[in-house]
DNA sequence: GCGGACTGCTTACCT
DNA sequence: ACAGGTAAGCAGTCCGCG
């Protein structure tokens, strides 16, 4: 179930009193007070060549500048006499400032090591310049290539999403006493734990047992004059800035006009209330928008990295001429910054495909702010029949308002959900809220990991490093082109099979990779010993002398979210509001650790490590053989089964039981009871099948009915034949289902012969996952029908756009919907669609479709 | 010139 | 730009075929 929509489902099903709250300090902001401040993030000042930390003071940001003197630096393996002698530019380097010796352990070959730290007056002098130090070290140089602020937070020990107080000067972490009896009943929990495990867990719990406050927030969005309708280039910023709303959480609501010849007024917008101010001059509309945005910590954009902000800038810069200083906005190569808050691009944090695919379930296709708002608030931008310029007042206040409302709204819904995740991602992997935000998954492993290298003194290594003394990936994969062999997916028994029960591995990589022990410095260590201490089924052996920093810190993450927040999450006692807060977090940690294993086989991940991942996906396939093994001793079947799970055929308990205990003694991996079906369907496809709920719910897995691009009528059908098939309670509950069945497929038969689908009900919807002219090997259909509309329309066709076509008889086969008439469909290609489309139910069913309709292909069509 | 067998490409999905 | 495994449909190629 997706983060989202369980919380909805929690706070519809709970409407009792509320219990007095067992963990008052998590959500009760009273325990903060005016002088506690959240750290937002922490950059480097250029003009005072600084590093400074943004504080948030419950209104505005606060900047702390750093007073210890930190610099940047860079690591070397040579001694300060070797780069004198053979490296003099180092200390003739303008920005040099000095040497010291540090000791730090290299894990790969797990000694402590003498070092010398080269250290520089900014950032751009270790490296970012073709005479960067790092670049004339060349080889000899390590960390070099760590961004300065997080090198700050790093060393400081700095936790973005915390507490802070001013003390003397200083920054100091503000603590929030976690509730003894809490303490001790998790502490509990962790008992036969490693010492390693015992001294992290209190870091770790901090980030959770702290509050987090509600963060006041504008959002805005700005219109430009747009002749025929065409972008504006915002690097130019030729056209003039016509229009800018806002909206925040405080509940300012405001647009901004510039009054222009020839626009009306146009009638009022009923229900549209929101201050209207017009500006004759477009300078000083701007200095507004300016004066507001200061007003708040954190701004709210829907693409303002690329488009907004940065057009903002470029107009206020270029055309009026207005001093960078005056301008609050920064810009970066792709970025857009704030000189006195943060700007959150929220186009950016929801096409972050965590984001997208766990928290939201693939619910939006495109990362349009329409589609987007679409399924995650059930609202929807102004559609518009005319071009932006043309516009009245009224009608362009209204319409870019919504968007404001919509981006503000985003981070609201489900009592801000969106902002508290963004919070605890910031806690969890030490990105400020700019970085978290913006990057990817493998940037915030990357982050934590580093931040707890420096915490323990070790050397961060040099990707290059790691793949030389580890290498390749021993195993072969099934797909061409991959590095290494991943998971087994068990050929199922075709058929309708009644009482399934499904047990699964609870996150069975993360738990092969702690209980194996996986790091990089862990697995092929140099130790001697170690390497009769091989992995059954690789090619590999792990360390016994040293806990892995991976395995201990994914272990750790994992085990509190299996053995206390996920509970927790679920636990009728506690308050919708608890339950939900307790759900983000295990939310977060299952993001954060389910990636944990994916980024060791990522090639641009800067610990990548193949053996790494080769054998976590090894461990997995032994855990499921030994289970399969497991049950055929126990006389259980098992019908099928993906990765981490088996669909067992008519279990006792007692044999359940057997193999959850057995599971947990010889492969020390939980393996729990996922889920129970009175019925299951399947047929001889992987990845595919049908499963009915006792309760008569529907479980649907990879079936054509169900997928994104599949024609609208052809899903409804499918959802028809669904609910048909839930009534099934026993065996012969299928005749009459199969009766009603058939009828519904020759109605809709008769329909699409008599042409009363719309062109809507027939398209298939798939995305353009890149731009026209990058498809260079085959021509898919999609494309086809883009490349269509882009020759007989002006539409723009991006990458990421959902193609709309229908198929039809004229030489290219397929039309876009938009150009597309109903005398041109191909009805013989929709007929196979549905005959393809049922079939991979009714196969398992032991029905063939020509059965069922008692059609001969052809023959229907003919007449 | 055309169709079947085949491979490869592309998208969407599962875990 | 976290991973590999699978299904489906089409595009493109090769080969055979008087």
């Amino acid at each position: 179930m997706s983060l989202e929509s369980y919380v909805k489902s929690s706070k519809k099903s709970d409407k009792s009193g509320k219990k007095t709250s067992e963990l008052s300090n998590i959500k009760d902001e009273s325990s903060i007070s005016e002088d506690d401040f959240l750290l937002l993030s922490v950059s480097y000042d250029g003009q005072n060549s600084k590093a400074v930390a943004n504080l948030y003071d419950q209104k505005n940001i606060r900047k702390h500048y750093d007073n210890s003197g930190h610099l940047p630096y860079l690591i070397s393996n040579l001694t300060i006499d070797e780069i004198q002698n053979n490296y003099p530019k180092v200390r003739k380097h303008e920005g040099f400032e000095k040497f010291e010796n540090v000791q730090l352990e290299n894990l790969i070959v797990d000694k402590q090591i003498e070092m010398t730290k080269v250290i520089a007056k900014d950032p751009l002098s270790i490296g970012g310049r073709v005479n960067s130090i790092r670049e004339v070290l060349r080889n000899n140089s390590w960390e070099d290539k760590i961004r300065y602020h997080n090198c700050y937070i790093y060393d400081k020990g700095l936790i973005p999403g915390l507490f802070y107080n001013e003390v003397n000067g200083n920054l100091v972490k503000k603590e929030f006493q976690i509730p003894e009896d809490l303490k001790k009943q998790i502490t509990g929990l962790f008992s036969a734990e490693s010492e390693d495990f015992k001294k992290t867990l209190p870091h770790i719990l901090e980030l959770f047992f702290t509050p987090i406050p509600r963060i006041e927030r504008l959002a805005l969005d700005i219109e430009v004059e747009a002749p025929e309708n065409r972008i504006p280039d915002p690097n130019e910023a030729k056209q003039q800035v016509i229009c800018i709303s806002f909206a925040a959480t405080d509940g300012f609501k405001k647009v901004l006009l510039l009054e222009r010849e020839g626009i009306e007024e146009g009638e009022k917008i009923e229900g549209f209330n929101v201050e209207i101010q017009k500006f004759k001059e477009e300078k000083e509309l701007l200095e507004e928008i300016f004066k507001i945005m200061e007003n708040y910590a954190v701004v709210l954009t829907f693409n303002g990295d690329n488009f907004d902000l940065k057009y903002l800038y470029n107009r206020a810069n270029k055309e009026f001429k207005i001093k960078k200083s005056e301008i609050p906005i920064f810009l970066g190569r792709e970025i857009a910054l704030l000189r006195n808050g943060i700007h959150v691009d929220l186009y950016k944090f929801f096409h972050n495909r965590a984001i997208q695919l766990s928290a939201f379930s693939n619910k939006y296709r495109s990362v349009s702010l329409d589609d987007v708002s679409q399924a995650l608030l059930n609202s929807q931008k102004i559609k518009l029949d005319k071009f932006i310029s043309d516009l009245s007042y009224n009608e362009i206040a209204y319409y870019c308002f919504r968007d404001s409302e919509l981006t503000l709204g985003l981070t609201q819904f489900n009592n801000n959900l969106v902002m508290d995740l963004i919070i605890l991602l910031m806690r969890i992997s030490k990105l400020s809220m700019e970085d978290v935000t913006r990057q990817g998954i493998s940037s915030w492993l990357q982050n934590l990991f580093y931040f707890e290298h420096r915490q323990r003194g070790y050397l961060i290594p040099n990707p290059e490093y790691i793949l030389s003394i580890k290498g390749e990936a021993k195993s072969t994969a099934m797909i061409k082109g991959k590095k290494y062999m991943g998971a087994i997916v068990i050929e199922p028994t075709p058929g309708v099979f009644f009482n399934v029960v499904v047990l699964d591995f609870a996150s069975l990589y993360p738990s092969v990779i702690q209980r194996n022990n996986l790091s990089y410095e862990t697995i092929n260590c140099p130790h001697k010993e170690c390497k009769e201490n091989r992995l059954p089924n690789t090619k590999y052996w792990v360390c016994t002398r040293k806990t892995g920093l991976s395995a201990l810190i994914i272990g750790l993450l994992k085990e509190l979210r299996v053995k206390w927040f996920k509970l927790k999450a679920k636990d009728k006692s506690l308050s919708p509001e608890e339950r939900n807060m307790y759900n983000v977090i295990q939310f977060a940690l299952k993001v954060i650790v389910n990636a944990a294993y994916g980024v060791f086989g990522f090639a641009n991940f800067p610990l990548y490590c193949p053996p790494v991942a080769d054998a976590t996906t090894a461990g997995g396939r032994f855990a499921i053989e030994q289970t399969i093994k497991k049950a055929k001793e126990l006389n259980v079947e098992v019908l099928y089964g993906d990765t981490d799970s088996v669909f067992l055929y008519n279990p006792t308990k007692e044999q359940i039981e057997n193999l959850i205990k057995w599971s947990q003694k010889e492969l020390e991996i939980e393996l729990d009871v996922e889920k129970t079906f009175r019925w299951v369907a399947l047929s001889d496809r992987k990845k595919n099948y049908l499963g009915v709920y006792p309760n008569g719910a529907v479980d649907i897995k990879g079936l054509t009915g169900k997928k994104s691009n599949t024609p609208q009528f052809l899903q409804k059908m499918f959802f028809d034949m669904i609910n048909m098939l839930s009534d099934v309670e026993k065996k012969e509950d299928i005749k009459p289902a199969k009766e009603k069945i058939k009828k519904l497929v020759k109605s809709a038969l008769t329909k699409l012969k008599k042409k009363s689908y719309t062109l809507e009900d027939l398209a298939f919807r798939v995305v353009l996952t890149r731009t026209l002219d990058k498809y260079k090997k085959t021509t898919p259909q999609h494309v086809k029908a883009a490349k269509q509309l882009q020759n007989s329309t002006d539409m723009k066709i991006q990458a990421g756009d959902v193609i709309f076509f229908v198929k039809t008889r004229t030489s290219d086969g397929v039309k876009p919907i938009q150009l597309a008439r109903l005398t041109d469909i191909d009805t013989k290609k929709y007929k196979q669609a549905i005959e393809s489309t049922f079939d991979q139910v009714l196969d398992a069913l032991g029905i063939s479709f020509e059965e069922l309709t008692g059609i001969r292909t052809l023959d229907f069509f003919m007449n």
